[in-house]
DNA sequence: TCTACGAATGACTGGTTAGTCAATCAACCG
DNA sequence: CGGTTGATTGACTAACCAGTCATTCGTAGA
């Protein structure tokens, strides 16, 4: 055997992370049926055939870099759904965490969105998982919204209204940030955000 | 002659106006890159070679759908930079018309999204245009909260700051209503998403 | 009925790109 | 060293599509 099986894994484990962090940046700058294999083998440095090594189609690269965006993102609802503190500490966290996500890697919403806006593109194990995130986000900020409500934290009104504008202004958020990636304006605070939702505000 | 040229006309502009919506829909649908002139031929109902005796090439279409958008939208950001009522009840017009929109006309926004997403796919002129167009709103928007705020009608604060908040809930209301088409959430009231500027509310 | 003329068609061309594969290279082992 | 194995290359193929153009169609006026 030449090589050992285990360099020749950290090789291709350590090629495979290459391309697809090439992968990211040419499909959030051209999207996915603009952007050339040739442009992701060329900004990971290496030939356009070995790409075909690694991943088996474009559209499977695509699939597997949205996957992994909504695997992270399900987790990290956890601080929203779980029962870690109040209900208005939990929206708090959830709104810090977002906003955190947002400055440190603006180009994953711009991935994320262009799957929203161009869905029957995608394959369908791809499209289930943005639908199901999609419905997890929003009933999941539903529930603590309507919890907290009956502590008299939060506003009165249609919980899944509320819920509706709070992702909104995230999403929003998201979006100039992820447009704006060479002039990051600085985001609001978590109090302004807040005063939507959050009863007994000046 | 046959035909008059008056008939002519007609005919032309008619074809125009339906190619144009014929594209509209498919590159909501698809994105400039994804979207084929054969899929606007067949959307319009008629052969491909023959929407090149109305547009010069995909991307002009394209561009002709975009700067017609922005200059709709530009011309409607004077209820909120005009002078026309207090600085208050014009951000609520500017609110109340947006959301109009949003309803009238999902799909408007998300060819504005991708637009904005792929910004190096489009002419320069186009891509000054939607520069414009977002530098307009916002200072608009900022200096219209900030005039309010010095009749204490806003909360305090960096007026881009909120402004940038306010625009992030249109626009994330906007992103919603594009994505759903099928099954289109209601959208959260005025009075909701003012709570984010207006001082003194509960 | 015939003619003029623009509308309309769709076969065709040229260029581009996803994906393949035969050949080469590089590392390690005996 | 020489052999084996898998990484790597890039020329190649097949498909696709934007855009062209020679041709046909349809209408109105003579």
């Amino acid at each position: 055997m030449p090589r050992t099986p285990a360099d020749n894994q950290r090789i291709k484990d350590e090629r495979r992370a290459a391309i697809l962090a090439a992968a990211r940046s040419v499909f959030v700058r051209k999207g996915l049926a603009a952007a050339k294999i040739s442009d992701v083998a060329a900004a990971a440095g290496l030939s356009h055939g070995l790409v075909y090594h690694y991943f088996s189609s474009k559209e499977a690269m695509y699939a597997g870099l949205l996957e992994a965006l909504f695997a992270r993102a399900t987790v990290e609802l956890e601080v929203l759904a779980g029962d870690e503190g109040t209900p208005l500490e939990r929206v708090r966290a959830f709104v810090v965490q977002r906003l955190e996500r947002f400055s440190a890697e603006p180009e994953m919403f711009g991935l994320v969105m262009q799957a929203f806006l161009h869905r029957d593109a995608l394959p369908s194990s791809t499209l289930a998982a943005l639908q199901n995130f999609a419905a997890l986000s929003m009933s999941a900020m539903t529930k603590t919204l309507a919890d907290g409500q009956r502590r008299g934290d939060f506003v009165e009104g249609d919980p899944a209204e509320l819920a509706a504008a709070l992702l909104a202004v995230l999403h929003g958020l998201a979006m100039a940030r992820s447009v704006d990636l060479e002039l990051p304006r600085p985001l609001p605070n978590v109090a302004l955000i807040l005063r939507l939702i959050v009863s007994g505000v000046s």
